[in-house]
DNA sequence: AAGTGGTCTAGACCACGGG
DNA sequence: CCGTGGTCTAGACCACTTC
């Protein structure tokens, strides 16, 4: 019985056959490699797929390409790692907990001059500043504190977040095209400690989302978690 | 004035077109985008130059692609980030601190039981166990507790690791293939602040890493921080 | 079964940048 | 300068999956 012979795309194959020279150290960092027509004749295969080998390559950092001076394998290794920040409620299910939210506050209102330019919001306009818990199993999961630019997110003051979460509401409504996540250790405060449920001074982890739709800033989050409970996973992104 | 009309390629100003209608909600979450054929008729282009632009913006979670059934703009709008995990030397290099090394204690030992499953070391056999600080401007920055798997890097055994760290040993002689970075919050020990020089319970960004070769275990690390000198920031991947 | 995306080819021209 | 990688083409066949 052997396995069904799932036929290995040729870009494929040559990607692992390169990874495997430069794995077992049969070509070192810094090692020039062959060019691309040298491996098509080699692999019996057109130039383009040779390219397409070498090109996802090089966008794991595995190999270096410049035009005249050929390929080489990568001196610096990085260490890249991608890092999925899930909803959170889809992740408190995930885990098999039950999901529940909580809005403490909603107002509309000036923020502080530090806030302003923190948020890089319009000085003395309104904004929508909301506080909220996200719960799993009754135990607080995520404390969310929220800034609304509604300069740019207008809809957002029709919204009661009552029974939806800001952040599902903005994911699912308001178009974004870039994002900045600050990730730190923090201890937490009396405030934390009440509206979690935990000690004064515990460890939590902090997230400081920030998220624009071109050039201009739609919300500003930040999200604490208890540090126990808590952990983000990173892993390399590979090709 | 107007800038040098920089060349832009086809596929990339497919993307941009694309990306675009989609950012400005022409084509909603779950709506049908014309066919690659279609695109190429529209674009005066080959197909396979729309095949590079809606592969790339597939592999970036904006579209959803399934054969016969055509592609999709995404309902479900992954978060996906890009961490960087550097070098602790460059990094402190890179913020204009001195850097620093210290190694506290080498030694070759049998890993507790509970340290070989965590480890997945094979049990009873000895190990490389190193703890060593990092230092900014004579502040400790980092401290890091190693284990390296002797079967798998036997090298190590001949490193005094006095004067160079571990971490940056094994990245620049110790090929890897695959890593996993947990990355939680946790309050200090009187451990812990003795050697960062912080107060027992401060906050501290703890950062697991384990490094393998294909399916076996190198090392593994646990990097600790003092949460006030250290954050991370995440980005998304961009195309 | 048929339409869609996925890969591959054998050429071509171009852009970059080291020799 | 000129070798190398980067893009592009106009076709072809294949694989998947829904219609």
């Amino acid at each position: 019985m052997s396995g069904p012979k799932a036929k290995e795309h040729t870009f494929q194959r040559i990607k692992t056959i390169i990874l495997d020279k430069i794995n077992r150290q049969e070509w070192k960092p810094g090692d020039r490699i062959p060019g691309e027509e040298a491996l098509a004749a080699e692999f019996q295969c057109a130039r383009m797929t040779v390219h397409r080998a070498m090109r996802e390559l090089s966008d794991m950092g595995i190999i270096e390409r410049k035009r005249r001076a050929g390929t080489r394998v990568a001196l610096r290794q990085r260490r890249p790692a991608s890092i999925e920040i899930p909803r959170v409620d889809i992740e408190v299910i995930k885990l098999g907990y039950q999901y529940r939210y909580q809005l403490l506050t909603r107002e509309i209102i000036v923020p502080t001059l530090q806030q302003q330019t923190m948020l890089a919001l319009d000085p003395n306009k309104e904004a929508l500043h909301i506080r909220c818990i996200h719960y799993a199993n009754d135990a607080p999961w995520q404390l969310e504190e929220r800034w609304i630019n509604l300069n740019t997110v207008p809809n957002a003051a029709n919204q009661s977040f009552e029974d939806s979460s800001p952040s599902n509401w903005m994911l699912e409504n308001t178009p974004w095209t870039n994002a900045e996540h600050i990730i730190s250790a923090i201890n937490a405060d009396s405030h934390h400690a009440d509206l979690l449920q935990i000690n004064e001074r515990d460890a939590l982890m902090s997230i400081q989302r920030k998220t624009w739709h071109e050039d201009t800033l739609l919300t500003q989050a930040h999200l604490v978690h208890p540090g126990r409970l808590y952990q983000l996973s990173a892993s390399p992104s590979l090709g």
